[in-house]
DNA sequence: TCCTACGATGGACCTAGTCCAAGTCAATAC
DNA sequence: GTATTGACTTGGACTAGGTCCATCGTAGGA
């Protein structure tokens, strides 16, 4: 969406060509890139931009609240645009294809105070895995 | 336990002095060691031990279902003997101290057969995230 | 005791990610 | 419009975590 860029332009965040083409990239509701695959899709619009930049400027989105890391078993991390609808995710364990999740309530609320030995548990990351219906057939 | 290396025995593991050592190192309950650590205790009993070795080893326990891998957002993954017990973790974001948590109910169960688009879904990693009483005082 | 297939070794290699000194430029001020 | 400047970008070196492989060693069966 254009208003993420509204959004960041109103935290006075520098707008650059850079920033503006990682954030598109980003655009849409279903996306789980890897750094690299941002970077290359940044490339096609803007041919001179660094990893460098890529993985600072996915840094910042993350920091910022607005980009969610997906943390994948060994793979490379992956960028979810889709972090104002909390969610989780559905790993394939053969080709790693991921898909959005919502299982009712929140997972957080799970972890009675008994079992949290006076943490502040701010955050729960739930990944199924499995085979999905292409890699079934194993 | 002991009766860890009679299962492995009694499952055609041939024993040497390096996987003996590396299941000594990972008794216990509680224990999450990363695989530099385990090297580093593993070491310390058999000096001459490789790390291709520890590496080894900790995959053949992981696929015979002994051990856990438990993946840590960008850190080294860590490795979990405590694998007939099913348990989540709660990890300080600061520190990256682990703790075993047992919520009630099955995780696998929340997510409704809508919510599972043809995957057969075998397995739920669920992770807590805060600080520490510890790290708290930020 | 001998044999051999399975396991161990260490060093090269790989991928994902971080860091840095130097150059560039967006935004503000005039 | 021009000057200024600190924030941003760059490419390449560097690191951590992990894998691979040719060769050597040995557990366990005959
Ligand atoms: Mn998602
Ligand atoms: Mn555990
Ligand atoms: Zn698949
Ligand atoms: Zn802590």
């Amino acid at each position: 969406m254009s208003d993420l860029l509204e959004r960041l332009r109103g935290r006075g965040w520098r707008m650059t060509a850079q920033r503006r083409v990682v954030a598109e990239v980003l655009n849409g509701d279903h996306v789980h890139l890897t750094a690299d695959e941002v970077l290359a899709r940044a490339t096609a619009r803007l041919p001179e931009i660094s990893r460098a930049t890529v993985y600072n400027t996915l840094g910042e989105l993350v920091s910022l609240g607005e980009v969610v890391e997906v943390t994948a078993h060994g793979r490379a991390k992956r960028y979810d645009p889709n972090a104002h609808r909390p969610h989780q995710h559905l790993v394939c364990s053969e080709c790693g294809t991921i898909r959005d999740v919502h299982p009712g309530g929140d997972p957080l609320t799970d972890l009675p105070d008994s079992e949290r030995f006076g943490y502040t548990v701010s955050e729960v990351e739930v990944t199924y895995r499995g085979h999905c219906p292409d890699c079934a057939g194993l």
